[in-house]
DNA sequence: AGTAACTGGATCTTTTTTATCTTAAATTTT
DNA sequence: AAAATTTAAGATAAAAAAGATCCAGTTACT
């Protein structure tokens, strides 16, 4: 019933790339800041990629970089990318799953509440999620 | 991101005790009836005795039965009953397990989420979940 | 007493999660 | 071109959780 660690991880790193604003971001920068171990983090980041969801430079001044803007991507999308489509239970999207399905009502909570926790993951983009910094450098300039 | 197997099988003994209307049901008809193996029935039957849910009755005409009405028992208490409160992250009601939630804005995601799901489940009774039979089909002609 | 039914703890297997290691490839700098 | 730096990709491994089963013991009906 909890996300993975590995998807929070992956949050962490997309959070982090958005408030970087299109920056080439080293690996190691990223571990270090958000306590993420670096081998781990690797593999978090090449599923990301996979999914279309950022950029991967390798080589010298390598790094990670959001594929789009922090404005277009959803948190749903980061945790679909790492989890899988999300289902409270495995008759959700399944229904052949269990023989109960076509008749079972707790087969349709679980698809409300599915759909719920989407639906509200869905209307999150990664520019929501960045910690603003204290306002003295951006509006008392 | 799934519920247990066993919170699965734990709300289907709960709702087909539901259905049984007060009476004392042994394991193995339930097991057959729900597809759920019998020994680990048993498992789920002992947690769910041990929360109050249900009455465990030993000795020859054993079985289980529904401790209160079915109208007054949420699928919440069940589900929470065998995976401990709900929590979709780590973080969500232990802020001390991770350094950043004081200033993170997902955790205030995971916690909003978490909430709705919760009230989600916790405004659904057992009594809402029976399979209503047709008028006449217990006995087939 | 005899039998049917569940208990409670231990055990066991499988799967999933989390993490790391290793060899190779890519890119920049020299 | 060579060297230095940084990630890729797949294999591996350790740890934890999930799922299931076993068995000696207890309870209650007849
Ligand atoms: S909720 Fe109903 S349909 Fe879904 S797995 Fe449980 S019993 Fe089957
Ligand atoms: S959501 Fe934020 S607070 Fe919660 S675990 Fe992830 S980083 Fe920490």
């Amino acid at each position: 019933m909890k996300i993975n660690r590995a998807t929070d991880y992956g949050v962490r790193l997309m959070v982090y790339l958005a408030a970087c604003e299109g920056r080439v971001v080293p690996r190691a920068e990223i571990a270090s800041a958000m306590e993420i171990p670096p081998e781990f983090l690797a593999k978090i980041a090449q599923h990301l990629a996979k999914a279309g969801l950022l950029e991967i430079r390798q080589g010298r001044a390598g790094g990670y970089r959001l594929k789009r803007p922090s404005q277009e991507i959803t948190l749903l999308e980061v945790v679909e990318a790492l989890e899988g489509e999300i289902a409270l239970n495995l008759c959700v999207g399944h229904p052949e799953s269990c023989r109960f399905s076509p008749t079972c009502k707790v087969h349709l909570v679980w698809e409300a509440a599915t759909e719920g926790l989407r639906d509200l993951l869905g209307n999150i983009y990664l520019a929501n999620l960045i910690e603003k910094k204290a306002k003295s450098d951006e509006e008392v300039g």
